[in-house]
DNA sequence: TCAATAGTGTCTGTAAGACAGTATTAG
DNA sequence: CTAATACTGTCTTACAGACACTATTGA
């Protein structure tokens, strides 16, 4: 490999293009201490909150190598930025993504450290938790609770940062919560994600006040009983193009698939 | 140039990199028809409300040949992305932004139109205009307002759109709208802004409530006389770092000038 | 004087938060 | 029965919008 030959000849050069993915799912802390990269769902565990987590990929080789990164890769002429995003998003996890946006375009010369010039295009997802998901990973991949990440490659830790920030504030305006659960949920499932990403408690009250009022839920008619108190309604999101939401729709007229498409 | 011979031979490729702004000001319509690439600011035309113009390069190769298109320019490794959408907006206008952010990376690789697959990552940016600002470009630039654009070259268009449709939901809650009048300037001024960039009408009473309950106006003192009316009290804006701005930081610890970075 | 904009006062509707109270389940 | 969560009622505060009113200028 003429890698460190390569970098003083390409300063003159266009920089190489990468499509990262912050991958983020609700779970809660597994007890059990045999294989530590499994995360308990809601199934078990009931008395941890859930809180957020993504999937790393460790590096296989210099510069940072042993650390942890996003998962990503090269942009390929002919692929579509967010294809780029899906593709490494499902090959990492082997889960289809309720929600996918563009983050943002990272591109200072200093980010590469010792690497070749990168500009690294960022985006984000949401996948949705049930009782029976399995966040695991293969060889090289592991997933970490956002409160408590690993030593990480380039400036990828500040990703990380940005997409939390930014998930923080579209929930409290869109429907992002609702990415987080399964198909069916009650509104307290619906209030401790809301809680995971705020870092806040909610009123339960005013909380289911807030979301039933807003009109994207609709009750299903079956309950849930879950514990030893009264069961609870299980409602379903349902998408209503309000005049505001018209707002924020993405860039480009072309299609955009699988989600309502809130940005700001 | 071999250029079509090129394009086949780069499919496997990563795609080139350019840097496109949106840049945005106040301006009104001239009345005068002499020299149409001139912007009456504050100064002359007051009976036309003022709106949102635009900078435009006309395209001088194909494809597109003749289409104006955004101001922009190609990537250079050890450039930042920021410095590169400077130097093209300086080069365009030889006027000094008061705020820059980065848009969104456009990617679809249906967007080069026979010409060499291309990333672009677009900026947006505001200029302050004043009684004395003169908007007008060199020989293959010229200012449009937003509402009458002419034929865009590539997906210009759409970048445009997108860029309005930030600038339209920041507006109702960062101060965005006093990067676009001068230092000092009345309650009415900004509201004009308000006005141009939203398309609404707003209640003068409500809307001067609002601005100086914000915290972010302090009055100057001096008055400015403007017609047969009440002279009005001169504001000025002045930062402060609310807990829920503190929020919507920039990604990357690195120092970024020249505005008080609000992004979401 | 009038016309025009600057600026104040006040009412109403909406929505968020605090918090008391009722309903229904398991054990 | 108790403990736990589901769900309802209601009070307070804050703020946006509507709109009547006063203040000050140029002509």
């Amino acid at each position: 490999m003429l890698v460190s030959a390569n970098v003083s000849e390409r300063m003159s050069e266009p920089p190489d293009i990468g499509v990262s993915v912050v991958i983020l799912a609700l779970g809660r802390a597994s007890s059990e201490e045999s294989g530590a990269t499994d995360v308990a769902t809601t199934r078990g565990n009931h008395d941890a909150r859930p809180t957020l987590w993504i999937p790393l990929v460790r590096r296989i080789k210099q510069p940072f190598l042993g650390d942890w990164a996003l998962p990503g890769g090269n942009l390929q002429s002919g692929t579509s930025l967010e294809d780029a995003a899906r593709t490494a998003l499902e090959s990492t996890t082997q889960l289809r993504p309720r929600y996918l946006e563009q983050l943002y375009t990272f591109g200072d010369p200093s980010r590469s450290h010792g690497g070749l010039p990168m500009v690294t295009i960022a985006y984000w997802a949401l996948i949705a938790t049930t009782e029976t998901t399995q966040l695991t990973g293969g060889e090289n991949v592991r997933w970490f609770p956002t409160t408590d990440l690993p030593s990480l490659a380039f400036d990828h830790g500040d990703i990380i940062d940005y997409a939390l920030t930014r998930v923080r504030n579209k929930v409290e305006y869109t429907d992002l919560a609702t990415r987080l659960v399964g198909d069916t949920f009650t509104l307290s499932q619906l209030r401790e994600v809301h809680e995971a990403i705020t870092g806040t408690s909610l009123d339960p009250a005013n909380f289911r006040r807030k979301m039933l009022s807003s009109g994207m839920l609709e009750a299903t008619g079956s309950q849930l009983s879950n514990g030893k108190h009264r069961p609870a309604m299980l409602y379903r999101y349902v998408a209503h193009e309000s005049p505001h939401q018209a707002h924020q729709r993405r860039p480009q007229g072309k299609a955009r698939h699988g989600n309502a498409g809130h940005t700001t």
